[in-house]
DNA sequence: GCCAACGTTGGC
DNA sequence: GCCAACGTTGGC
């Protein structure tokens, strides 16, 4: 059982839209680095934690609290044509681009990065240090740990 | 909108 | 394989 954080734009799909959604569930489309789709490819399994992130938005953040509900499977949008997400070099015989379905746990309150950046006991989260940009990191369970706590207050 | 940081592309 | 040019991310 491992943690991630999982960055998400609101634009696209925010906390609010995941909550109703059907079943509350989200195929996590669209990641085109392969270090972000390693992670979901090869390490992630139904039941891991994952922290939902609002990013490039008014107020980045951590704002829900979510699990992976299917082992990753091909992403779908790199097969279709014209589209943003499209992939001329993946083919269903040999996709090039995977992701999981990310299910709702429950929404919680804003943990802004701000608040984050001035929480000494997380000073070692993967999305704080300086020129991260990795849609997917993991998530020490320390860190999990103390962010639940954080969460509850 | 700016721009630092970083990933990808493609010529050589 | 190098590396300059270019594209993207994402906070501010």
């Amino acid at each position: 059982m491992r943690y991630w954080l999982m960055k998400s734009e609101p634009g696209d799909v925010s906390i609010d839209d995941l909550a109703g959604f059907p079943n509350q569930t989200v195929d996590w489309y669209g990641v085109r680095n392969y270090q972000a789709r390693n992670f979901m490819r090869d390490q992630m399994k139904v039941g891991d934690g994952v922290l939902f992130y609002h990013s490039n938005c008014a107020e980045p953040g951590i704002v829900g609290i979510a699990e992976v509900s299917r082992l990753a499977y091909p992403d779908r949008l790199q097969f279709v044509e014209g589209h943003k997400y499209y992939d001329p070099k993946a083919t269903p015989e040999n996709p090039r681009w995977f992701n999981v379905d990310v299910k709702l746990v429950r929404k919680t309150r804003l943990l802004s990065l701000k608040e984050m950046r001035e929480t000494p006991e997380l000073e070692s989260l993967r999305i704080l240090q300086r020129g991260n940009r990795l849609s997917i990191t993991p998530v020490d369970p320390r860190e999990w740990n103390f962010i639940m706590k954080l969460l509850e207050a």
